[in-house]
DNA sequence: AAAACGGGGCG
DNA sequence: CGCCCAGTTTT
C-alpha cells in the first residue's frame, strides 16, 4: 500500500470505529468507570477469561476490595478465594502483589505514568496501554490478539503475527491510528469489533463498519491472516482424589504458593503409578502425604479437567478414616472442614465440581464401607 | 476428542 | 525473542 493511501486509512479508523462503538458496545460493569483501579482489575479478570464469566466475579470482588488499599490489606487466602473458580490464579497473586507495590510507592494512588503501571506485577505492555487509554485518556494503543487480527486484516498484513517482524509492524500501526480524542473509547471499540464482528473465523464483514476500508476483505484474503500455531496434541491423564471423611468434616490440604494452582485448597489427590488400583493409591497417598490410614470407599465421580496439554481424567472417592494423626507433607498447611465451610476456601475449578456434585446439601453424603 | 486461543513472565 | 504457564472455547 501507498503510504499516503495508508495514512488516508489509517485517519478513517477512529471516527469509524467510534461511531459504531456508541451504538453498539454492550453495557459492562467496568465501562461504567474511570477509575484506574477498577480498570485494572476488569482487564486482569479479561486476561484469557470470558466477559460474561468476568462480571460476577468482578463485582464481588469490588465489593470485597473497592480500593487498591483494602486489596493490598487483604490476606492474600482471601484474595484467592474471591478468585478461585476464575483460573490463571498467578493473576490474583500478582494483583494482590501490585496493590501493595502502590501503597509503598505511590501513597495508595494508582499511578499514571505509563512506565509506572507497566513496573507492576502481572502488568504488561497490553494491560498497561489499556489503563493508560481508558483510565488517563493517554494517546497509547493496547494490542491483544483482537486488535492484532482486527489491524491485520485491515491492512492485510499476513505473515505470523507472533514473529518479531510483522508483531514490530503491527504495533507501529496501532501506534498511529489511536486518536488524541477519546482513546480509551477508541481501543475498546477495536476489541470489541474483534470479539463481535471481526472474529477469527468467519468475520461478518458484511456488518463491519470498517469492512469498505478494509485491505483483506478487498483482496478477499480475510481468512489469509491467521496463522495457527503448531501444538502438539493433548494427552489424557488419570488422577484419583479422596474425600475423607472423620467426624463430619473432610480433609483439604494448601499447595505451596509457587506452581500450579499455588496458594489454592484442594482435596488430597495424585496420579497413579503404573499398574497401581486406585484403592492402592489412595491408601498409599494418605499414609505418605497425610499420615493417615483410610478406608477407601465406593467411587463418587468422576471429571475431566483441562490444562496445559494434558486431559485429567478425576475420579474421586469417599475415604473413612480409621487411624493416623493429620500431616502435611507436599503441602504448606491441612484441615479438617465441614462441608459447608468449603465455599470459604479457594478450590481450583475441578474440586469445586466435586463439591457441587457431591458435597452441598443436595448431593448425598458417601456410603463408607 | 482435539485443536485453537493468548497476555505476562522469564531465561 | 521465544517458550512456558493454566486454563476455556470452538470445531
Amino acid at each position: 500500500m501507498r503510504p499516503a493511501i495508508r495514512e488516508a486509512l489509517v485517519c478513517q479508523l477512529a471516527p469509524r470505529l467510534l461511531s459504531w462503538f456508541g451504538r453498539e458496545q454492550r453495557d459492562l460493569p467496568w465501562r461504567r468507570t474511570r477509575d484506574p483501579y477498577r480498570v485494572w482489575v476488569s482487564e486482569v479478570m479479561l486476561q484469557q477469561t470470558q466477559v460474561g464469566t468476568v462480571i460476577p466475579y468482578y463485582r464481588r470482588f469490588l465489593r470485597a476490595f473497592p480500593t487498591a488499599r483494602a486489596l493490598a490489606a487483604a490476606p492474600l487466602d482471601e484474595v484467592l478465594r474471591l478468585w478461585a473458580g476464575l483460573g490463571y490464579y498467578s493473576r490474583a497473586r500478582n494483583l494482590h502483589r501490585a496493590a501493595q507495590v502502590i501503597v509503598a510507592e505511590h501513597g495508595g494512588r494508582f499511578p499514571r505514568a505509563l512506565e509506572a503501571i507497566r513496573a507492576l506485577p502481572g502488568v504488561g505492555e497490553y494491560t498497561a496501554g489499556a489503563i493508560a487509554s481508558i483510565a488517563f485518556g493517554e494517546r497509547v494503543p493496547c494490542v491483544d490478539g483482537n486488535v492484532l487480527r482486527v489491524l491485520a486484516r485491515v491492512h492485510c498484513v499476513t505473515g505470523d503475527v507472533r514473529t518479531g517482524r510483522t508483531r514490530r509492524r503491527l504495533e507501529a500501526l496501532a501506534w498511529e491510528a489511536v486518536p488524541a480524542e477519546r482513546p480509551g473509547d477508541y481501543n475498546q471499540a477495536l476489541m470489541e469489533l474483534g470479539s463481535l464482528v471481526c472474529r477469527p473465523t468467519d468475520p461478518a464483514c458484511g456488518e463491519c463498519c470498517l469492512s469498505d476500508l478494509c485491505e483483506a476483505r478487498r483482496r478477499g484474503r480475510q481468512r489469509g491472516v491467521r496463522t495457527p500455531r503448531k501444538r502438539e496434541g493433548t494427552r489424557r491423564v488419570r488422577a484419583v482424589a479422596g474425600i475423607a471423611w472423620r467426624r463430619g468434616c473432610v480433609l483439604i490440604a494448601r499447595r505451596p504458593l509457587e506452581g500450579v494452582w499455588g496458594g489454592l485448597w484442594e482435596f488430597p489427590n495424585c496420579r497413579p503409578v503404573e499398574g497401581e488400583t486406585d484403592f492402592e493409591t489412595l491408601t498409599r497417598l494418605f499414609a505418605e502425604g497425610f499420615g493417615l490410614i483410610v478406608e477407601v470407599g465406593e467411587r463418587l465421580v468422576s471429571l475431566t479437567h483441562g490444562i496445559m496439554h494434558e486431559r485429567i481424567e478425576l475420579a474421586a472417592y469417599g475415604c473413612k478414616v480409621v487411624d493416623g494423626r493429620t500431616k502435611a507433607s507436599a503441602h504448606v498447611a491441612v484441615k479438617w472442614v465441614r462441608p459447608e465451610e468449603l465455599a470459604e476456601y479457594a478450590l481450583p475449578a475441578p474440586h469445586r465440581k466435586l463439591v457441587l456434585q457431591q458435597l452441598t446439601p443436595s448431593a448425598r453424603t458417601p456410603a463408607r464401607r
